[in-house]
DNA sequence: CTGAAAGCGCTTACAG
DNA sequence: CTGAAAGCGCTTACAG
């Protein structure tokens, strides 16, 4: 592969002079321009980004470390983030970490060792050694949905609670009496915070959440679908479940389905996270829905912030929540397809 | 942050033998070793993968263009394919096409700058220039998914005819006799091999596929809404849609409902590609599924045999039929819900 | 087993 | 406006 010395050669000027061409420094002659870009077109040459940032000390690289790249939300956050990140002149590295703590460390780590310039992180867990360091040592940070409480690091995210209540009031004037959740794992904030709201709002109808109706989920499918097993084999099963993320709600459907349960004659669902495709499942799908696309373009323009040296603050936008069938409400009438509009 | 030198100083060694400890080179004294390790731990040091890239030629760090994340087909193979990768000891790099050539491009353009050692390519279209070239220049390159003819690089995909063929048999055993597809680009080699096994298996049947019944979609949600549309505005709509793919089916549902169409008592419908919410739509969508990880596997380790110099061969897995109740059939009682394993 | 030195491909003060 | 030179942080023949 052709290198600056090749060009500087085929074009009969230093090294240095290619460079101040190619990166449009003023004090070049437009005649060793032409000659440089002749030259370059001739090679084929293409800089070689590894060399540069070895030198300027930058990668123009941001590092998204998610915790699960199979659910609908996380997806759509990362094409939000990569989206926003290229038209501010930045690529993206996405780290995929499953849910599973030791595989985000091996992630931040990584893209730690291929200096990237900030990370976006969305921590699986309350928050290991490696990435509390990081933190520490000053790496431009941002936590977008997830956080960790007691860190200096801004946090985009979005605010359910009055969302939760309104599904919590939507399903007491449906008559639901026994509510329960699948909540996320308790070291994640989105795990506490969506029991908290839900138990909150709850109380404000004078309804308990007893701890049989929590339900410890992982945010994933199969979770969900054990979880509302569990449930079904109470004594007294709830007459609704909450979903704390879609693809518990996808294991939850999974569970009614495979006991012959009718949604929502026999048992009412709802779920937090709104995707396309609850608009088409038997029955459609209650859901709280977040401004996705907002939080992932939000939450890049923080972390340049930090990166080019302004504050970079943090983000809060509201939830709102999506009635579908799925609770027992009859269809609002064949209305237009609904659909978050992140 | 801490560089070789300064683990080099702290422990009273020369950067060679220091980086000799740190890359396990067995000619280094286990007291030095020692001596060097200690020196790590008291920094924090971790080596600098971009400097070490840049000596080395190498990133070990593998390319992913696909033709977009928001496609679950293509968020698993992702999924598959990073996993495959780091179990070989590399990293990977997405870059999301949209189903767009230049942003494609961009991509490939950007991977290549960044030194990637190899690319694994889902082809948005035909082959830019671009492409072609960096499969010219010996970029150890693999097709995945979707291929382009007459480019000597091996290409990992599933074949769907011997599905197609019995999903068109499914189909005319429940009486269908019109049937249409909604296709993907022209231009990507699924868009048209699945516009030709589906003719060719209506002709076993004595069928034909007029032009009418062949809807140009691009992939995308949208462009199954508005093919779906067009069909439902024929003066002979066709009895059952075969979407090319996941989210066009999505689309497709939406047009339907948006009619107020019941599936599959006024019309039938099949897709390309199998979902988790498949079996919980409204009704369950008889699909065609994919081998999604075996695939994303098969390629890795086909593009890292390029990459380490062993031949690195193409793979054809088969894709099957999924039935469920889209297109007619009565549900085959409560069974287990059944899933792709991929 | 260890170290001094060259070099990977760039950028950027410093001189002219 | 241009070039020679230093240096980013590593690895690796080459000597010893």
């Amino acid at each position: 592969m052709a290198s600056i010395k090749d060009v500087a050669a085929e074009a009969g000027l230093s090294v240095a002079t290619v460079s101040r061409a190619l990166n449009g420094h003023p004090s070049v002659s437009p005649a060793a321009r032409r000659r440089v870009l002749a030259a370059v077109e001739a090679l084929g040459y293409r800089p070689n980004a590894v060399a540069r940032s070895l030198r300027t000390d930058q990668t123009r690289t941001l590092g998204l470390v998610i915790s699960d790249v199979m659910n609908p939300y996380f997806t759509e956050l990362a094409r939000s983030v990569e989206e926003e990140a290229r038209a501010l002149g930045y690529s993206v590295i996405i780290g995929n970490a499953d849910e599973r703590p030791e595989l985000q460390d091996h992630h931040v780590t990584t893209l730690l060792d291929r200096r990237i310039d900030g990370l976006l992180l969305s921590p699986t867990d309350g928050g290991s050694p490696r990435m509390l360091d990081a933190a520490r040592a000053g790496t431009p940070m941002v936590f977008v949905d997830r956080w960790i409480p007691g860190v200096d690091v801004p946090v985009v995210r979005s605010d359910g609670q009055t969302a939760v209540r309104d599904l919590v009031a939507h399903l007491y004037r449906l008559g639901h009496r026994r509510l329960a959740i699948i909540a996320g794992p308790a070291a994640t904030t989105t795990g506490r915070e969506r029991v908290d709201a839900f138990r909150a709002a709850l109380r404000a109808h004078g309804l308990e959440l007893p701890d049989a109706y929590i339900g410890q989920g992982d945010f994933q499918a199969d979770s969900g679908r054990r979880v509302t097993e569990g449930f079904l084999d109470l004594a007294e099963p709830p007459e609704v479940v909450f979903a704390a993320d879609n693809l518990m709600a996808l294991g939850a459907l999974d569970a009614l389905r495979a006991r012959g349960l009718r949604v929502p004659d026999d048992i009412a669902l709802a779920a937090f996270d709104d995707i396309p495709w609850f608009v088409h499942t038997d029955p459609p799908v209650t859901a709280i829905a977040q401004p996705t696309g907002a939080l992932g373009r939000a939450a890049v323009r923080a972390l340049v912030d930090r990166i080019e040296g302004r504050p970079g603050e943090s983000v809060t936008l509201p939830a709102r929540l999506v009635v579908r069938r799925s609770c027992g409400e009859p269809a609002p009438s064949p209305s237009p397809v609904r659909r978050s509009t992140s």
